[in-house]
DNA sequence: ATAGCCGTTGCGTAATGCGCAACGTTAGGA
DNA sequence: TCCTAACGTTGCGCATTACGCAACGGCTAT
């Protein structure tokens, strides 16, 4: 492992966190601000990160144009974008879209709610595994044995009344999901949110990805969100059409 | 400079031309695989990069966390400083940045003229939404029904003979604006000056402020003012980039 | 005018990251 | 089934590289 380049991606981090100046960031990597100056140049010259007055640096413009590059390559985003984007004109709920990737459920795509009322949520952000409606459509694909020692590794964080708090309640639900063919969080993550949420598949049948509708109680109760829950479906059947899946009757 | 955090920085732009294995990595920085190795480890360890398959890196799911963070930190303001000061280092004239908030126009950053005569505005002013550049742009961008219903709101009190007084004259402006990609005030709000504006559009394309120049007519005519179009646009265009928007073709 | 706070620079030192070469591991063909 | 080749992985010893230090410089505020 390199120590330099290791200093400097948490550099990067901590600056996610908003405009620092040289000195905190020192204090974070615990060296010399000369050390720290040498690493924000390099980093500087990359358009990883900007000076923004003379005392702070803030993230740079290189980190829009990879991360967008990195988004198109991962196609199921593309190709589920139509299907995605009209169900969230039709409903006018926040729609979105996160895969699996290294153990984690990562949003990938998102519309944002035409209500007033939205929800917080970001492209990039990891989802917790135990609590959200796309990470138990995701993780009930996995194969029996993975499921158990995921399920076993997580951490039960209790987020609101609902939150699945044992491995043995988690692997029941992902079995229900799984004949299901849909996973809702009933307000397990926030207490005042619900969602549903639904696979899209590829070409051998595998899930590539989750689709998500997440809408405040206070617009629609639950039954009315199961409501939604054909349009959500044939949504998930259209995008995973375009990702290569044929429909067997 | 840090040689080994420039070689990671330019293993990562490599990467985002697509997955790439080991040993083509490490010729691009044309250091030994061993070498590359470790840097790719460290990366992967902020989630920087990630493997795919046995034989392949690709971008990893820090960056879009990253990417969209900094969208939030950023303000239009901060971000369009360096450009607008540029064109006002540049031109001399006066330079604003507007931006459209519940059903206001607003001042929100200006650079003053260099010329002994200067046109009186304030930060955190409201523009006249009939009768300035910035307001055309802005309300330009406005989905249809909108537009109408604001231009049926506006009170159109005449301030110079070119004033525009009526909602149907309006909204052809708008369009105009709209197809052109800038808006002109001819000396619709004040007999001696005349202005143009342009958007400054934000990472989905939206438009999330107006650039202005502001210049009175005895130093220059309407045709002398168009002449710096060019420069307005290409300061935009900077802009715009600074708030995550991404030039396409 | 002065003090204090940051960022900046040059330098000598040793820790760090480098190349090398030997070792695994996987896949494919005889 | 075994052999080979291609690629990733590991341990090691050397010197390049990045580190801390301390002095300098610019800015602001009092």
């Amino acid at each position: 492992m390199s120590q330099s380049l290791d200093r400097a991606l948490t550099l990067v981090g901590e600056l996610a966190t908003g405009p620092k100046t040289l000195e905190e960031l020192s204090g974070v990597i615990e060296v010399h601000k000369s050390t720290t100056m040498r690493l924000l140049r390099t980093l500087e010259s990359h358009r990883f990160v900007q000076r923004e007055g003379v005392h702070h640096y803030r993230l740079g413009t290189a980190l829009f144009d990879l991360a967008n590059r990195a988004l198109e390559e991962r196609d199921v985003r593309r190709s589920a974008e139509n299907a995605l984007r009209d169900l969230n004109a039709r409903t006018g709920y926040t729609v979105h879209l996160a895969s699996y990737e290294d153990g984690e459920v990562i949003y990938i795509d998102k519309y944002d709610s035409t209500h007033p009322m939205r929800m917080y949520s970001r492209i990039g952000r990891r989802a917790p595994l135990h609590c959200t409606a796309v990470a138990k459509v995701l993780l009930s694909d996995l194969p029996e044995p993975r499921r158990r020692e995921v399920a076993r590794s997580i951490d039960y964080v209790p987020l609101t009344a609902n939150t699945i708090t044992t491995p043995d309640a988690y692997l029941a639900e992902l079995d229900r999901v799984r004949t299901a063919g849909y996973a809702v969080d009933n307000a397990e993550h926030e207490d005042f949110i619900h969602c549903v949420a639904a696979p899209i598949r590829g070409a051998r049948g595998e899930v590539v990805a989750a689709v998500s509708m997440s809408v405040p109680k206070v617009l629609l109760d639950f039954d009315g969100l199961l409501g939604h829950l054909p349009d959500l479906l044939a949504t998930a059947r259209a995008a995973s059409v375009e990702c290569g899946w044929t429909p067997r009757d």
